[in-house]
DNA sequence: ATACACCCTGTACCCAGGTACGGAGTCAAG
DNA sequence: CTTGACTCCGTACCTGGGTACAGGGTGTAT
């Protein structure tokens, strides 16, 4: 069976050597093999897994998230109710994240439609805003 | 006139003592009088340019941004059209993340969706969609 | 045999926005 | 006069997600 080493993996992943590392560091994929000489062999089994985190890091998961959504895996039998529950925690978060912004862009449209933009500093309704 | 010493500042700017050195590393406040043993004393002044950097923090600045904007008011005579610049930049801004977060919203709904929640992780819809 | 690419470990560094701490000096009340 | 609260400075630490060495060993092509 043909092996990867860190550096075809992190090609074939597109990360680079020093992510492959830290994510064995923080957990989210096993050691694997070693040659003789100390060299790391990945199975390309291991593509599915970097694909896993790549994918769910774009969903917005973080890698602690993602570790737990990987060892929730470790036993293929358990229900995967408490994937989806966490997929919806996640989608509440977001949700959460866009009012908060929508609230940031809706305060920050207001206090700048009231500014003409030709005053001087001195008299800027922004800035004045801001110091109130 | 009264001054406040750091203290009294940070009780009343709701920061830590802390932040308020920090800040003024950072160069977002000007360095105090000092009283003869080296304590800072403040105007009251600085009250409103914390208030300022607060509000700004708010609406989504980065300190490096609010002390752009604070050294934009150094000349009262300049035209404030720079500081609209700015804010209208910081809402795209704030509307691309929006943008990206309901993308991601939109993509982890739709996968959520098709999982029942019943099945054992080995077969989950989710899990599988992320490993694609 | 030697050049060059690759790999190893461990540690430090980056961004932002602070927070925490140690050891020393100062100020005010009782 | 002493005690406790406050301040000083410098530096280290924190989260998150990596990136960048330094100083070695290894693998392979010519």
């Amino acid at each position: 069976m043909e092996t990867l080493t860190i550096g075809k993996l992190a090609k074939a992943a597109g990360v680079n050597v020093e992510t492959i590392r830290y994510y064995e560091r923080r957990g989210l994929i096993a050691e694997p093999e070693r040659s003789l000489s100390g060299y790391r062999h990945y199975s390309d089994s291991i593509l599915t897994r970097m694909r896993f985190i790549r994918h769910a890091k774009d969903m917005g998961f973080t890698l602690q998230e993602i570790k737990e959504l990987l060892d929730l895996c470790v036993d293929p039998n358990s229900p995967c109710m408490e994937v989806k529950n966490r997929a919806e925690s996640k989608i509440a978060e977001i949700e959460e994240k866009i009012e908060h912004l929508k609230n940031m862009k809706k305060s920050l449209a207001n206090i700048a439609s009231q500014c003409s933009g030709g005053s001087a500093i001195s008299d800027c309704t922004i800035v004045k805003t801001l110091e109130k």
